[in-house]
Parts: C-alpha cells; sequence; structure tokens
DNA sequence: CAAGTTAAGAGTCTTAGGGACACTTAAAGT
DNA sequence: ACTTTAAGTGTCCCTAAGACTCTTAACTTG
C-alpha cells in the first residue's frame, strides 16, 4: 500500500471502504433574560430520540461547512436568525454507546448571544424554545445533551470568574449592574459590586457610551456601557472567590 | 421518515449510505529530559503525508474503543509501552482541507508522562523519537499537527499558570526544584522559588516522601515529594506572572 | 415641594498571596 | 577548616479582592 504513490492512493480512496463513525456539532447557546440563565432547545424531528428536545447541531455538511465553527454557526443561525456575537469549544465527547446508530462523537461548541438579538419568532414555532438553563437541566434530554448542558455551564463559570466574557449574553449597550448580575446568576454567588468594577475598570474592554439608561426606575439611572474589541480575550490574574 | 418506528429506523439504518467525515484522534506527549520539554513523534507509514513526522494517534477503531479518552490512550500506549498519568483533551479541529482524503475532524490531546515511564525502546526503533518541543515546531510535521502542537503548548502554558499539572512530566519522586524548572521551562520565564514553594504548601497536593535525594550533587540534598491523588483537578485562586 | 426610598457608584480599610531579595543550612570540593 | 553550591527560610513590599460605609441622582409619597 505504501508502495503507491500518494496520486493513486487518493485516486483509488474511497471513505466508504472503512468503518467511519458519525461526526456531529452541537450547541448549547445561552441568554440571558429577567435576570435568568436561557437555553435553547430544539425539538427532535427525526429518529433516534424523535420528539425529545435537545441541543441544537447536527452532522457536519461535508458539502456547505468549511469548518467545525461554521457548521456550529450555521446550525445557531437556522435556529435564530443570527451568527452569535460569543462561539467557544467546550469538548468532544464519543463512544460507542451514546447513539444507538454506531460510533459517534460530538464537537460541543457553547454560544453567548443577547434574546433580542435572536431575529427568528421562536414563540411562533413549537419545536424551538428557550428554557432557563436549571429547567433543562431536569428534562430527559435526547442523547447526552444533559451532560453537554453541564459541561457548558461548568465552562462558563469558570470564565465568570477570570473574564468578563458573559457580558456577549447581554445586548449592544448594557449597565454595569446588568452584568454584575449576569455574572452573580451564573456563578450562583454574589459579588461586592465595588470589586466587580474595579475588576472593569482594570480590564478596560468596556467603554462607557456616554448615554445613561432610558429606562426607568426607582433609583440612580446607571450608565450604559459597550464592549470593545478584544474583550473576549481579556483573562484576569486572580479569580474572583467561589 | 419520522413515521417509522425507532426501531425500523435503526434496523435500516446505514452509515455509508450518507457522506461521513474522517474522525481521528491524535495526542501530543510531552516530558521532561534534562531540563528540556520533549515531544513524541511518529513517522507515517501511510499516505497522505507518508514518511512526515507527526503526532502518535489515527483512526478511532469501532470495535475495540470504547470511547475518545480510550482511544487516545491506545495509541499512545502503542508507542510508549504505557497509559500516560496525564491526559486531557484540548480541541477538535476539522474542516474540509485539512486532509486530502476528504472532510476530517481530529480531537487532539495533550498528554503527560515521565521519560522513565516509558517502557518502549525508543532509541532502538526508527519510526518514533522523542524531540524537543521547540524542535518540532520547526520540522514540516504531517497534517496541521504542527498547530496542534502549539495549541497543546499553550494550554500547558496556562495550566503551569494556575496548576501543578505539570508534576505528571516527572517521575513518581521527584524534588521541588525539578518541578519549578520544569515550570520555568514550560513558561519560558524564571519564578521566585519562594513563591513557587509557598504556592505547593498551600495547594496540599504533594507530600514529602521523607527520603532525600540520593542524586549526588553540589549542595544541600533536596527533599523527595510525590503527588496526592486530586492533585490534577487544584486551581489557584492567583495566576503567576506571564 | 420636602421627605423618604432606592439603586448607582465612590471611598477606604482589611486581607490574601505573589514578587523581590537577603539569609541560613547542608552537602561536595579544595 | 574554608569555599562553593544548591536547598530552603524570613521578611518586607505591593497588588487586587472582600467588606463595609458614604454619596449621588433618580423616583415615590404625603
Amino acid at each position: 500500500m505504501s508502495q503507491q504513490t500518494e496520486q493513486a492512493y487518493l485516486a483509488s480512496y474511497n471513505i466508504k471502504d472503512y468503518d467511519t463513525c458519525l461526526t456531529t456539532v452541537d450547541s448549547v447557546l445561552f441568554t440571558v433574560l429577567n435576570g435568568e440563565l436561557y437555553t435553547l432547545l430544539v425539538r427532535r424531528a427525526n429518529h433516534p430520540y424523535l420528539a425529545y428536545w435537545g441541543l441544537p447541531g447536527g452532522f457536519i455538511d461535508v458539502q456547505r461547512d468549511v469548518d467545525l465553527t461554521a457548521c456550529a454557526n450555521r446550525h445557531l443561525a437556522e435556529k435564530t436568525g443570527i451568527i452569535p456575537p460569543y462561539l467557544e469549544q467546550v469538548c468532544s465527547t464519543g463512544s460507542k454507546t451514546r447513539d444507538p446508530r454506531g460510533w459517534s462523537t460530538t464537537v460541543t461548541y457553547y454560544a453567548l448571544m443577547a434574546h433580542i438579538q435572536c431575529t427568528t419568532d421562536i414563540d411562533s414555532v413549537d419545536d424551538v424554545q428557550w428554557l432557563p438553563a436549571t429547567q433543562a437541566l431536569q428534562m430527559e434530554l435526547a442523547f447526552d445533551h444533559k451532560q453537554m448542558i453541564e459541561q457548558a455551564l461548568e465552562r462558563l463559570k469558570q470564565k465568570a470568574l477570570y473574564s468578563l466574557v458573559p457580558v456577549y449574553a447581554l445586548p449592544e449597550t448594557f449597565t454595569l449592574s446588568e452584568l454584575q448580575q449576569l455574572h452573580e446568576v451564573i456563578l450562583g454567588k454574589s459579588i461586592q459590586s465595588k470589586s466587580f468594577r474595579r475588576r472593569i475598570e482594570l480590564a478596560n474592554v468596556l467603554e462607557e457610551t456616554g448615554e445613561l439608561s432610558t429606562q426607568k426606575g426607582k433609583g440612580k439611572r446607571p450608565a450604559l456601557y459597550r464592549v470593545k474589541t478584544g474583550a473576549a480575550d481579556y483573562r484576569f490574574m486572580r479569580n474572583l472567590e467561589h
């Protein structure tokens, strides 16, 4: 076999001569709504796990997807109308038994977007829904999607401890209190607002828009911020307490 | 199709009716030797990239491998004779173009082991070699294995900043200076020995064997340590400076 | 309109732990 | 015995997080 030239080898190569395995890309899409963390679930229209709720995602389209990220974004855009502003790979899970059809590997991503960035009307279709993450974790989901949500949530928690990545679950402009509340929801723990604001000043990856929030509420009107480019990569030297 | 029962669907399911893609598992195996970080490379015996050096790894064996970790360990044990004491998934890379045979995904792991734990005689075979990581990165390797080594190294650097994971590249017993030197090599930066020792005491994941090193050298004879179980999971709250 | 209430945001003290560097200790070499 | 070298300790400084208080600017209510 290794006597062949590479050209001849490739010309005669046919993937169907080999035992291949299934490869899928699934994403855990988070957003924040009313101070709660939500996750997007999709009702399966096919076997296996027909009619079960599961993660948005699916097989790689060897024609259309140029790489794994593109595949994740394609499936997410199909459901939400947009490519989410933050996408990060969590891990891959593969085993002989996780899919009844055979050896199957899935690459899990998690994504963040603002609820209002969703351009499709999710309430009007019955096979896609936003569900509080805690609630999703109590359902019986397709495949091992529950563990995948747990892993994504764990990663997001770590990120909340040493970065400002969660900001991508907020709209274009937001207040520091909104961001702090989001971190608190993710971590399941309250944060000293002074510490939080000091960290934001230190990180220098957010900027004031100059406007104040127009939302009328009781106290002082909070300043609005937006993210600078590169905010996703900032890492604090010290973690918040956990 | 969704009218079918699940049983009927699975009975008639044949993976070869679909456009599948290639799935491989590759590992970057690091060890330390003479104060330098080494990586295990394997010379390819098959097309494509015949005779190029690349990472140990390969296709999933749908019969023998129960999951991705087992697949990584199997390929590593074939070359080194042992399952490495530390194995961690780095990321997955997949695209239409990374393999000339078609759409291909690879799950990259990195592993750590002591050089002396290697039970095969690597010097006596000519298709496997330990190479300093810096040197490996200057070679033209198979596929995108160079980027994979870079990603693994980057992950290992992060781990060296906030954990004691690199300890798994040392033998069963080791001195704190050896561990510190290893961290310094990985980070490319010297560390204050006082800080390093304080962190080790704080972490409480190493224990003294009670013995002193028998290696005869000039100065005071250093104490020997071993890792406690669970050392891999310890995370410091503060990073070392980078 | 003045007083009260609420949330945003600043001031300041404490505290944990890393950086820097001098010092001590125990081995080998001369 | 004296020097050299590496292991290991003592101690001061400094950064940044935690805790708590105080101020500011909006609203609500009598």
